[in-house]
DNA sequence: GTACTGACCAGAT
DNA sequence: CATCTGGCCAGTA
């Protein structure tokens, strides 16, 4: 594995705006990496806990948290979102029309 | 070496 | 709306 890719992907994150999200999709894209969203899914597992890079602003191409529901992660990425003004609808998801940051 | 899995996705059916 | 299909690619068994 390429360290240099995980390196691309974190700062690609580092750049979403505070009360923004990006999906899996369009990390790979910006870092370079059309179609490696599933690179991207590896590379934020590896982030150690208490890391600087807002990770929490990455979501899945529909809007929703791709992270076991009930686990610890999960509740702390809802909460840092919706702390940042991300509205949650009714069926766990974001509009992402609304919140999405690297638009199309 | 194959087979399956996963913080995924777009397009077709 | 729900499912399926094929693409992606590193880790694990």
């Amino acid at each position: 594995m390429e360290p240099d890719i995980n390196q691309r992907i974190w700062q690609v994150v580092a750049l979403i705006p505070p009360g923004k999200v990006a999906t899996y999709g369009d990390v790979a894209a910006q870092a370079g990496l059309p179609g490696a969203a599933r690179r991207v899914g590896r590379a934020l597992k590896l982030l150690p806990t208490g890391t600087r890079i807002p990770w929490h602003r990455v979501v899945n191409a529909q809007g929703g948290i791709s992270l076991p529901p009930g686990s610890s992660s999960q509740y702390t990425q809802r909460e840092r979102l919706e702390a940042e003004g991300v509205v949650f609808k009714a069926n766990g998801a974001v509009d992402l029309r609304r919140f999405r940051a690297f638009q199309p």
